[in-house]
DNA sequence: TGACTCATGTCAATATTCTGACATAGAATC
DNA sequence: GATTCTATGTCAGAATATTGACATGAGTCA
């Protein structure tokens, strides 16, 4: 079966198939590919909010929100009992959160590498620098909503 | 804020984008990018199954069944009664279906065109090129699972 | 000061999707 | 021919995400 080939459907096709296989990656780690992310985006940008993080991760506030519970829960990350300004509430990852974080981005990683195995240094460069100039067009003058 | 620019990150920031623009747009249409993903698949490959169609829009069968059974009762789609060989179920577009993608259809590709607007040829045929091998590269020696 | 806008956290309810399981039909293997 | 394997449709339940709404805090502007 060799369907559509339009560009669309090959950046949703490539989109899931790397969701895929994080996801086969990180369940034996027990863990998801939003839990993954919320922790590589905190040991990037730490006191990150939960609406900053929810953005970041591509998913509502509610969901990330119980998320969170659950990542505190489990001592992963530890939130600010109140907002020192405004409402935003900053989270950090704890050592412990650091450290499954570490195991986890070394598996991630591999499969980045897999998936871009066959290019050229200029190839990986390229498709970095196409997908950013995407994101740009369907963001002009087109509001976030 | 200025998140990961890995290639990884990037490709799930342009999916999600992409997505986003497809359901703002095929919103007043009454769909969304699930239901238009099946007519479209169904435009090119009457005749397909369930099962079929859950693979090409990257949903579970479970999933698509549930939309089969709603474009069916909204006269979208026409499912044969009983298998004539195996248990697949052929599924076709009606022409009431077949008007309602033909809107959606151009819609739809004016978001593409917007997404690849600043690119050259050259470069909107690289950007399917590098996705497709990308894909090959994740699946290779790798169960789709 | 006051009205307005915007972003955030949170609650509730709804939709949606997925996981797990089962029976059936055909192909493959022995 | 019998057995095994794979794929399909379908059912039930659980997990997940989303939509909608509200009050609060901060900034903007008249």
């Amino acid at each position: 079966m060799h369907l559509p080939t339009s560009v669309g459907y090959l950046l949703k096709e490539a989109s899931s198939a790397l969701r895929s296989a994080m996801e086969a990656v990180l369940r034996p780690l027990g863990m998801n590919v939003t839990h993954y992310s919320c922790l590589e985006l905190l040991a990037q940008r730490p006191g990150l909010s939960n609406s900053e993080l929810a953005r970041g991760a591509f998913v509502t506030r509610q969901s990330m929100n119980v998320l969170l519970v659950a990542l505190e829960r489990d001592g992963l990350v530890s939130r600010a009992e109140h907002a020192s300004s405004g409402r935003a509430l900053p989270t950090e990852l704890t050592p412990k959160g650091r450290r499954q974080l570490a195991t986890a981005s070394a598996a991630v990683r591999a499969v980045e590498v897999r998936m871009t195995a066959s290019f050229s240094d200029v190839e990986r460069a390229g498709l970095g620098d196409l997908l950013s100039r995407a994101v740009s067009s369907l963001r002009a003058d087109h509001p976030t909503a």
